[in-house]
DNA sequence: TTCAAACCAGACTGTTTAGGTCTGGTTTAA
DNA sequence: TTAAACCAGACCTAAACAGTCTGGTTTGAA
């Protein structure tokens, strides 16, 4: 259940990208600190964090009272930005990747739908960044209407 | 490689759609035709055609000279018909969804989010019906500024 | 210098999903 | 009666998912 679900994984680098966002960027979160604040199993985060310091989102500090703090500020890392860091380039369908591709697609009717659909999920990525999700701890919980209801 | 991407089942499903779309409604397509004419493995297509039937959006005729025909117009049937059909309700994160949740879900920050993605995918797909596709055999190439670059 | 707290790297595992295929039906027009 | 078609569900292989485990390396402090 769930088509065109994001992964955990993805779910959990984005919270803890939002916790980093919210603690002093001189100071270093350890892990365990990261994982007990956002319930996200510890080791299976570690292994997630390292994504996105090699994506250049996140530095560590080693040794005792070492961790991890944003690479940069809050305003300059979009959920696109931690999302490829992990997952790599968003493709909604096969077409819609560089590396993939389809036999289909010369003849193919439905190329503009998918276009739509990966403009705009990575439009939105792409402009929300960490910084705009400093405040409001729980909004948005009134439009359900865009629920689909089931089959 | 792909995050978010649509599974090639329904590619498969709306391809077939599509293809009834543009036949004599009266008129039943064999699972070979549509099968051939789409470039989709056949005992597969059948599975999933299946699936279209019991979402009461294609009628099938047995015996020879037997098929598939939709079962109803072309302008009646929505990408989200078909997806869901196949899939259930579209969630793109599991807090999106009515049967799952997320305990993390009441200090989240990042809800607005994932509710404007699941309202802009889920509009586009309630939007758009296999009547849309009708006309254009190759449209929104240009639009390659909306793919993602690499990580 | 030694220790331990932390990060780092990658192998490993169990379960589920994806993408099909295969077997054996049932229906029905000729 | 036959055979062309659909129908139902078991089956299969590979990959992805969600983690865990083992064993490092770094580094501040006692
Ligand atoms: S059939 Fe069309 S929409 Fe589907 S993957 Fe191929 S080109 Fe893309
Ligand atoms: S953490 Fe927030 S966004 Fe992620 S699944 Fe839970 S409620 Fe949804």
């Amino acid at each position: 259940m769930g088509v065109m679900q994001i992964p955990r994984r993805v779910d959990y680098a984005l919270r803890a990208a939002i916790y980093l966002s919210h603690q002093d960027p001189e100071r270093s979160c350890s892990l365990a600190e990261i994982a007990r604040h956002q319930g996200v199993p510890r080791k299976f985060l570690e292994k997630i964090i390292q994504n996105l310091i090699r994506g250049g989102l996140v530095k560590s500090k080693r040794g005792p009272d070492g961790g991890y703090a944003l690479a940069r500020s809050p305003g300059e890392i979009s959920f696109q930005n931690v999302i490829e860091a992990l997952e790599g380039p968003i493709a909604v369908n096969v077409c819609m990747s560089q590396h993939l591709s389809c036999d289909h697609l010369p003849r193919c009717t439905m190329l503009g739908v998918w276009n739509e659909i990966q403009r705009k999920v990575v439009d939105v990525f792409a402009r929300t960044t960490l910084a705009d999700l400093q405040r409001s701890p729980c909004q948005a919980l009134a439009s359900s209407s865009s629920l689909s209801s089931a089959a």
